[in-house]
DNA sequence: GCTAAATTTGGGAGCGCTCCCAGTTTTCTT
DNA sequence: AAGAAAACTGGGAGCGCTCCCAAATTTAGC
C-alpha cells in the first residue's frame, strides 16, 4: 500500500487527475459510466486523498479548532464541557470535519496554543469557549486574523464577533420566578463567578425576579461561587446564616455542593429549603432528592455553534451571527413543587 | 497580512527560501549573523509556516489523533476520561503537536471516523482508549495501515501493537488485601464490565487477594457494574443482601454510587460497610466520608501515552512498547484505617 | 447534415513548504 | 600563501492535490 496518488487512481481508471478529482469531490461534468468506473477503482484500491495536499491546494485544511480556556479545576469537574465537547464533536464527525481540541489551563499553555491556533493551513475556523480571563485576548487575535469565529456564551466585548448563548437573564428570571410562586420568602442565589457573563446574567435575572415583585434585595442573600461542587458547598455554609427558604444555585454542580452543606447542617431539602440548579446535565438526577433546574440544551448548542462556523467559513464572517438558544425549567422534587409548598 | 510565505520572508530578510526554512526549523549551518536577521524579519512580520504545506512536503503532520471510543454514558459520567483527555492535550501542546480528538459513541460515528483517522497526512499517530467492544477492529486497521498507535489501556489482543497500563490486578490485589487485614471478613466487590481487560484485571485481583488468604470465592459477593454512578448504585443494592462488611469498588464513581446506597439503607461507612475505591480522581474527596482508593496517575498516564508515541513516529513502529505505570494505595476514611478498624 | 452550443475531458500551473545537491565562501593546515 | 577541508548558501525538484482553461466530444437546433 506504498502511498497510492490520485494520480495512480487515474492510470488505473483509466482517465485523468481531474476527473478523478472530480468524482472525489462530487462535482459535475462527469459522464455516469466513467464516474462509475473510477469510483469502482477508488473503492477497490481503498484509496484517499492525501489530506495535507488537499488542504495546501484548496486552501481548506476541514478542521476547526476548539479552544476550551478554563481552569484545570473546572475541566475536572464541571460536566458541562464533556457535554459541550461530546456534542461539537458528534456535529464535526457529521460533517466530515476534524476537531482540533485546545485546553488552554496556564499561561504557557497560552502562549503555545495561540500561534497555533492562527497558523494559516491548520484550521479552517475556531470555537472559543467564553469565561475565562484571557479570553478577550485570543479573541481579539484571532478576529484581527480574520480566522472564523464562533464563541460559546457571550463574551464580554461582543461587537464584531460571532457568539452563541442562551438567555440567562431570563432563564434565570424564571427560575427565581418559580420559587417565588411556590411561596418562598428568603430566596437566596449561589451566584457564578461576577467576571464572567455567565455568572454576571444568571444574578441579575434573580435580581429581577425579586424586583418584579416587589422584593428587596438582601445582600447577604447573595454569595458567589466558582461553578465548584465545593465551590456551592462552601457558599452555602456561608448562605446558612442568612436563613433561606429557598436557593437558586448557577449551576448543577454547584447546587450538589450546596445540597450537601444543606444535609450536613441537619436540614431538610425541599422542607426547609429549596433548591433549582441550572443546567439540567445527568448529575441532577441522581442525587437522593431530584434536583429542579434550567435545561439548556448543550449537546444541541455545540452542534450549532460547528453549523454557526461551517457558516462563517463558507459565507464569510460578516455580518457576525448571534444565537439565541431556547431553555426550559425542568421541575422535579427539589424546589418543593407541584406538592403546593415547602 | 495577506499570506506571508516563507520566500516573501527571504526576500526581506535578502536570503534565500532554504536559509529562511533553516532558521526555522533550527536547523545548523547558518551563520550567526543571518540567523539573527533572518529571525528579526520572521518575528516583526509574524510569520508563521503554512501547517498544510509543511505537512506535505515533510510527511509530518505534526498532529496526533485521540480515538475514545465510549458509549455517550460513559464520557458524561465518568472524569476519569476528562482527566486522561487532559493530560494528553497538556503533553501534546509541550510536544508542539495538535491534537485532533475524536469521539466514537454510535456505529454511524465509527464508519465516519475510521477512514479520516487512517487517511494519510492527517495524523501522524493515534492513541486509542481501550475497553470498548469495537475496539479490536478499529486497532487492528490501524495496525494494518502501519500508523503509529498507542493503546490507553491493554486492549484485548496486545500481541504487535503498543500500549500503556498500570498492573490492574496487583493493585486491585494491594486494595483488598488491605481491607482483609482490617479485618473485614466478608468483602464483596463491585466488579467493572467483563468484556473490558480493566474490568477482568480488577476483578481477578479481588480473588486473588482472598485466595492468598485461603477466602473462599462466594459469588453472591461478587456484581458487575458498568462504572458508571448509578451503575455502582444498583449494583450495591443487591449486593447487599449478601451483607457484605467491606466493598472494593472498580472505579471511584461507582463507589460514590455504591456509598450512596449504603447510606440509604441505613448502614453506616466505614462502620458497617468499608470501602475501597480506584481511580484517585478529585471526587473521592468529595463526598462525607472520603474516599481510600487506589491512585493512578492519570495525567501522566496520557503525557506518557503521547511520549510513546512520538517515540513511535519517529523511530518506527517496532518492537511495540509495553508500559506499566505505578499505582498507589491512598488510605483516607471509608475504609475505616488507621483508626484499628471497624 | 451542418453549425452552434453545451458538456466532458486532459494537462499545465500552482499551493508553500522541505530536501538534496551543487556551488560559493570561509576556515584550517602546513 | 596555496590547497584542502569545512561551513554556509541558493535553486531545482518535488510532496499530492485543486483549479483553470483549452481541446475534444457530444448534443441540440433548424
Amino acid at each position: 500500500m506504498a502511498s497510492l496518488t490520485l494520480e495512480d487512481v487515474a492510470r488505473q481508471a483509466g482517465v485523468s487527475r481531474s476527473t478523478v478529482s472530480r468524482v472525489l469531490n462530487d462535482r459535475p461534468n462527469v459522464r455516469k459510466d466513467v464516474r462509475e468506473r473510477v469510483q469502482n477503482v477508488i473503492e477497490s484500491t481503498g484509496f484517499r486523498p492525501h489530506a495535507a495536499a488537499r488542504a495546501l491546494a484548496s486552501q481548506r485544511s476541514w478542521t476547526i479548532g476548539l479552544v476550551l480556556p478554563l481552569s484545570v479545576t473546572l475541566f475536572f469537574t464541571d460536566p458541562y464541557y464533556s457535554h459541550l465537547t461530546k456534542g461539537i464533536a458528534q456535529a464535526c464527525n457529521q460533517y466530515n470535519y476534524t476537531l482540533a481540541l485546545f485546553l488552554v489551563g496556564t499561561k504557557e499553555d497560552e502562549e503555545k496554543i495561540f500561534p497555533r491556533v492562527s497558523r494559516k493551513g491548520l484550521l479552517d475556523g475556531v470555537i472559543v469557549q467564553s469565561g475565562h480571563h484571557g479570553e478577550q485576548q485570543i479573541i481579539g487575535h484571532l478576529h484581527d486574523a480574520k480566522m472564523p469565529l464562533v464563541v460559546a456564551g457571550r463574551p464580554f466585548r461582543s461587537d464584531n464577533v460571532s457568539y452563541i448563548d442562551i438567555d440567562n437573564v431570563n432563564a434565570a428570571f424564571i427560575a427565581v420566578t418559580h420559587l417565588i410562586r411556590l411561596g418562598n420568602k428568603h430566596i437566596g442565589t449561589i451566584a457564578g463567578p461576577q467576571h464572567s457573563t455567565v455568572g454576571l446574567d444568571r444574578k441579575a435575572g434573580y435580581v429581577k425576579a425579586l424586583n418584579e415583585r416587589g422584593v428587596s434585595i438582601d445582600e447577604s442573600l447573595i454569595i458567589e461561587g466558582d461553578f465548584t461542587e465545593s465551590g456551592g458547598y462552601y457558599a452555602m455554609k456561608k448562605l446558612l446564616s442568612a436563613k433561606p427558604d429557598a436557593v437558586f444555585a448557577a449551576s448543577d454542580v454547584m447546587a450538589l455542593g450546596a445540597m450537601r452543606a444543606v444535609r450536613e447542617s441537619g436540614l431538610r431539602i425541599p422542607d426547609d429549603v429549596a433548591f433549582v440548579g441550572f443546567d439540567d446535565l445527568p448529575i441532577a438526577t441522581l442525587s437522593d432528592v431530584q434536583l429542579t433546574t434550567v435545561r439548556q440544551p448543550v449537546a444541541q448548542f455545540g452542534a450549532k455553534a460547528v453549523d454557526t462556523l461551517i457558516d462563517l467559513v463558507e459565507n464569510g464572517i460578516d455580518p457576525p451571527r448571534h444565537i439565541i438558544m431556547e431553555t426550559e425549567l425542568v421541575i422535579r422534587e427539589s424546589c418543593g413543587a407541584p406538592n403546593g409548598k415547602k
